[in-house]
DNA sequence: CTACAATAAATCGTATAGGATATCGTATTG
DNA sequence: CAATACGATATCCTATACGATTTATTGTAG
């Protein structure tokens, strides 16, 4: 990475004779700071576990070590890094067998209920947006493998989200976009070339949202969770 | 707080003759930062919505801006504090109703299944320590009425912790405990005097481990749940 | 008496410098 | 040849200074 592109070109020069409004940069350096290694840690450009120094940082992205430092602290606050004393901070370890378990016993209790509120009370605009996120449009969209799961990948997380978004609990819906995250980083690590069988229970699930099926839409919300169970499982026989 | 205590008398200071060892400050200046806002977080010594200024903050602990920077960022990435641009720092704002709701929703889906799985799993030693956490020995314990409570608040937190922890899926633990801190705010802000019909509860969750009847445990903790939830709802009618 | 504007204070955001510590490489000795 | 000790480098951790912006206060005009 030798593009040391600053985030900002020159942050200190306000000429009284260019009256230009600082209006679109509202955000603070801080947050695009912590964007930018966000960006950088769910596109494995940081592996899980790799060190992450505040110099190179500085190097990178142009910003002196303060806002480096309070971006890293947010992170560190999410669980996306951590930090040992005297040593430094670094990327959060690649998830266990173990953790991995404990997430999906987490979504099994979360989302089929979840599924089941939002069955009733789907509306005709939530359902259309909804399979608009599922893109079950543009399946056989043949590029290449990598860009397939990627785009497998965002949809599948918006996906889920929406539907816990439509049953009404913000709160659930934070708690499983928190882990997500994690999720994503470790299923990027492996690409689950297993989007088909995925894509066809996402219509499973649409289907019993259009007809306001609520039991359905519970049942085969927790058949589409225990399959990606053991889809993934495997990956940790390496 | 005219208190200028210093959280380290001297710091850099590490005289050759004084062989002092210095694994007890293992913790970084920043670490104990963030439990020293916490506990001012967690005690109301800080309102929720008041600002938090790094200055104060500066005199108060007697440590530079950097260390109190990343605290407070971590404690933002763990939603205890806000950020606004050019504004500053302030604690997060009282919990609304409908977040409340939202939580108690949320605990509803996890917790009976935690003490039906417990009970499955319940070892004898567990059992005993759940009981010592349950406080059912010294229950009347004529303290006074603030004192009291905020005993049960410990006793309640450390309680379902260790059901949760029984049951084995830290994850959930976690998840639980991270919104408990929020939870713990806000209750603190009406001194709810109902910790006898919580204590008659816990003994019936008890009873349930100790017989092993795991559909009693999440029959018994949903209804404790659920009462806990009628309890506190009319603090939002003031 | 109220509303608006200008000034002053407070605070955040940023940058830079220096001290302390861990890690890694090299040399020396058993 | 291996193991240990020493030293250099890199990095983190802390402290301080300065500039930019917001907010509060005060004075003046209507």
């Amino acid at each position: 990475m030798r593009s040391p592109k600053p985030l900002i070109a020159s942050f200190h020069l306000s000429e009284p004779g260019a009256p230009e409004p600082p209006i679109h940069r509202a955000a603070s350096l801080a947050e695009e700071v912590y964007e930018a290694i966000f960006a950088r840690l769910m596109a494995l450009k940081i592996a899980p576990g790799s060190r992450i120094t505040v110099d190179n940082l500085v190097r990178e992205l142009a910003v002196s070590q303060t806002p480096i430092r309070e971006a890293l602290g947010r992170l560190e606050g999410e669980g996306l890094v951590v930090k040992t004393h005297l040593v430094g901070y670094s990327a959060a370890p690649q998830i266990t067998r173990r953790r991995f378990e404990e997430l999906y016993e987490l979504r099994l209790l979360l989302e089929p209920e979840a599924a089941h509120r939002a069955a009733q009370v789907m509306t005709e605009a939530a359902l259309a947006e909804l399979t608009e996120a599922a893109g079950v449009m543009h399946r056989s969209g043949g590029a290449d493998e990598r860009g397939r799961y990627s785009r497998f990948a965002r949809q599948d997380a918006v996906f889920h989200d929406k539907i816990v978004a439509v049953a009404g609990n913000e709160l659930i819906r934070e708690t499983l976009a928190h882990q997500h995250t994690h999720f994503h980083i470790f299923r990027l690590m492996f690409h689950a070339r297993v989007t088909e069988e995925a894509l066809d229970e996402h219509e499973a699930i649409l289907a019993a949202f259009a007809a306001r099926d609520a039991d359905a839409a519970r049942r085969v919300m927790r058949t589409h969770i225990e399959r990606s169970y053991a889809r993934l499982l495997p990956a940790f026989d390496s």
